[in-house]
Order: structure tokens, then sequence, then C-alpha cells
DNA sequence: AACTTCTACAACCGCGGGTAG
DNA sequence: GCTACCCGCGGTTGTAGAAGT
């Protein structure tokens, strides 16, 4: 049917608050709460449009928000939802309290996503990127180039410094999955999943009790294949249930709510040990190595 | 010191859902 | 059922400050 913008009305203020006019909005609403946003400016005494003082008020007066650096354990549920939800910035923002959806999809546009990208992971599917990694062709080449099972071989036995030691797991891990993915396996999962725990070391939860390692060489499933599981999922999610069992299982690694035991595919964990897997992810988001191997052309950095 | 480029984030815009008349 | 309105959401833009040259 077609509206007008609200803020097409004439000689109305657009552009950043002054203090002024924050102390106007947040007296207004303190005294008779904000009622309806289009009445407001006027009752307050505001040159604005109802919805720049909506605005202003939930992503940046509002008293309960909090404001400055996001914790490990916020990203990690960031990260972990948005692999979910994709850009449901409001569901995300509502499992993360005090957080305001824009906070949270600034912080995602500016910071993770650019962090995801320099592990050639794509942000919106979660997945190895393969648009500039052409996985078929480039799989030999890799390892070739890598001398990689030698590489593995020789840190068996022979004590490697602690960058090329995590550049081969980086690269066996990138390869895991890239196999993984080819032999149509359904665990072609966004990465940030497909570790025994998420990206950040957590382990998630809501598909517990499922027998998810058919494979012992597959990498768990912890993204549902299903709409009817993605709905369960996302319904434990508005339950809060995830955040939950993450902030569970991080205090208890053995939890027996967890269903990513490690039992069923030695062959994975055999390159990551329990007490390496729990930080193992953050540690290469973290780390130069990461910035050096994503900065450098394929197939692996000297 | 001056200029350019980059980064972070506040704010805006347009769309769609819900609802009252 | 139609229209107008309100509200919230997600994408995008504008801008101030930082960093680089």
């Amino acid at each position: 049917m077609g509206r007008s913008p609200c803020c097409d009305e004439n000689g109305l203020k657009k552009g950043p608050w002054t203090q002024e006019e924050d102390e106007k909005l947040i007296d207004h609403i303190q005294k008779h709460g904000h009622g309806s946003w289009r009445a407001l400016p006027k009752q307050a005494g505001l040159n604005r449009c109802g919805k720049s003082c909506r605005l202003r008020w939930t992503n940046y007066l509002r008293p309960d928000i909090k404001r400055g650096n996001f914790t490990e354990e916020e990203e990690e549920t960031i990260i972990n939802l948005h692999s979910l939800l994709g850009n449901k910035w409001s569901s995300i923002a509502s499992n993360l309290p005090r957080r305001t959806d824009n906070e949270i999809k600034n912080y995602w546009n500016t910071h993770l996503r650019k962090r995801l990208l320099q592990m050639e992971i794509d942000p919106m599917t979660h997945r190895p990127r393969t648009d500039h990694l052409n996985v078929l062709a480039a799989l030999p080449q890799l390892i070739a180039a890598a001398n990689f099972n030698s590489l593995l071989n020789l840190s068996q036995n022979v004590q490697l410094d602690a960058t090329t030691l995590a550049q081969a797991q980086f690269l066996h891990n990138m390869i895991q999955v890239i196999s993984t993915n080819n032999n149509n396996n359904p665990s072609s999962a966004p990465l940030a999943m497909q570790t025994n725990n998420n990206l950040f070391g957590r382990q998630s939860s809501y598909l517990e009790n499922q027998n998810l390692f058919d494979d012992p060489y597959s990498l768990p499933l912890l993204v549902p294949d299903s709409p009817e599981e993605s709905k369960q999922s996302q319904m434990m999610i508005k339950n809060k249930d995830i955040v939950q069992h993450h902030r569970h299982d991080t205090s208890n690694p053995s939890s027996s709510n967890s269903s990513f035991t490690q039992d069923h595919h030695q062959p994975w964990c055999d390159t990551i040990d329990d007490e390496a897997s729990d930080s193992y992810w953050k540690d290469i988001i973290d780390s130069p190595l990461c910035r050096q191997t994503c900065s450098e052309p394929w197939p692996f950095p000297e």
C-alpha cells in the first residue's frame, strides 16, 4: 500500500543526538513511559520523528543496556546462534541479556564476520569457503605442497615448533572438513559446528541422544539437517536452553547432558585431544597463525 | 603536519507484520 | 476486505576518530 517515511515530515531533525535531546527523551520516558512513539516527540518537546526516538532509546539510552566489549562467552553465543538463525539479530539478542540487536549486528559485521572470513569460513553458511578454494583441484596441491603427511608423521616423533604444529593441525582440519563435504556426508555442516565442540570449544546440546557418529572418520554433525530438527533447535534457543547448556557444559565438560562424547570418533580426536579441543578454535582464531595462514595464498604458508 | 584510508558504530531507511477503524 | 497506522526488524549509510603514508 505504500507509506511515506515518518521522517519525511518537514523540519524534523536527523543525525546525531545532542545531550540536550537525550536528556529530554530520558526525562519524558522516565516520567510517562514511551507510550506511542509517534506521539512522543511532540509530548517530549523533541523535533524528531517517533522512529528516531524509539531507536535512540532502545539502542542507546535504555538504562538496562550493557555497553563495552563483548566477552568470549558472548562472542561464542553470537557465532553459534548466527550459524543456526542467520541474520536474525533480534532473536540472537534475546539470548544475550542487555545487548541490543543493533549492537550485535554491528559487532558481527565489524569483528566476527571478518574473523570467520580470515579463517576461510563463509560467515553466512559457516562452512568452508569454496568460492576461491576449488576443493577438488586444490586438495592434491595442498597436500603435495605442504608435504603434509610427512609433516604429520614427523610431528609425532619430533618436537616441532608450536607454529608449525598449529599450521599442520589447521590444514589437517580444513582438509578433513573438505573431504567430508566431498563425500556427500551429512556433516557438511557449518564449520563452526563441525568440531567436537563449537568454534570456541563449548559443546552444543540440542541434538542430544542422537547417534551422530556412524562414520568414525566423519566430523560430528551438530547442525540439524531436517526442518524439524531445525525447529527443535530454534525452540531451544528461544527457551534459552542452549545458552544454559553451554554454560553448564563449560563448567562440567563431562556432563551427561552432552551428546558429544568423543569415544566414537577417535581418529578426529587423535589429532585434537580433549584439552586441546576445548580451546582449539578459539586459539586458532586469536592466533597470528590464523591471520598469517589466511592472508597468504594457498596452498600453505612457508 | 597534512592528507588519505580504514574502522567502528550510531543512526537512518524501507519493508513487512499486526491491528484498529 | 480495505486502508491507515504503529512498530520492529534487517540492511545500509554517514561520520568521527584512529591508523597509516
